[in-house]
DNA sequence: TATCTAGTTTAAAATCATTCTAAAGAGCCT
DNA sequence: AGGCTCTTTAGAATGATTTTAAACTAGATA
């Protein structure tokens, strides 16, 4: 299968048509390389490909790879949004001084005791952000 | 001591020069009242309160506040900032389908097992968001 | 392969929260 | 009161994100 094909089904199988531009957007973050993306860093990747996608269409699909599970948005501050390719439960720590966000790996996070969620509600994810700063700051 | 002259001092030990501005705000904001209120929210109760606070006022006052601790700065999505007039360690309930961010009592959240901070660093604040939904949706 | 249609992409305009600006005003010290 | 610095103000500017309406395309069908 070449990997244009695999990212294309990859895509069906979120219920997403594999358009050229998302395809190629695919090919850029869900090759199974952990890291945070943000709307201007893709755009980057993708002139730095030879290609070029509209600024618009960077953020639907964005937003759309979101909201199929493809990608996770990180909430550490209100500039930009900031989306994490590895969508497998874990956490960050956030340094605000640099913009500088770093995974935590599942583990090292310990939830001994969650509250019930309110009435007719179900805990649908718990984010962790651990702020941190340097310490002669 | 009149109410006036009690948030002056509160924001004078605070490091902020209690202008009259400064004073109302923090009248209607530190009274002890835990809630959750945006720039658009807090220029409404100035308003109710028959004041008027210039926009860019509200929103230094806002971050000054939260500078000097009076204030926490909820991270929960990134159409607009949330303040926390609850300053007490604590963690939230964020509904996402009605904007609707609920205060979790800090007992209820039990981190067993925490990372070490990155060298250098030293951990500042750990932040808990809970995102839930209703269980029919 | 030609055709159709709903879903997509595009560039550009619009939106909207927030910050910046430069001028006018107000604490607070002497 | 005088003066100096910090604040406030209205309005302009910024910048990320969304919207728009027209052009395009994936995928189904003939």
């Amino acid at each position: 299968m070449t990997p244009k094909a695999h990212f294309a089904e990859k895509l069906r199988l979120a219920g997403l048509r594999p358009t050229r531009q998302r395809v190629a957007i695919a090919a850029l973050l869900l090759d199974g390389r952990h890291r945070h993306v943000t709307a201007d860093s893709l755009t980057e990747e993708i002139t730095t490909a030879g290609l070029h996608v509209s600024g618009g269409t960077v953020y639907n699909t964005l937003n759309q790879f979101t909201e199929a599970g493809l990608l996770r948005r990180v909430m550490v501050h209100n500039d930009y949004s900031l989306f994490d390719t590895n969508t497998d439960h874990h956490h960050h720590f956030y340094e605000a001084e640099n913009d500088q966000l770093v995974d935590i790996p599942h583990d090292d996070v310990l939830l001994a005791q969650l509250p019930a969620a309110p009435d007719g509600h179900e805990i649908k994810a718990v984010d962790v952000v651990i702020h941190i700063q340097s310490k002669d700051s």
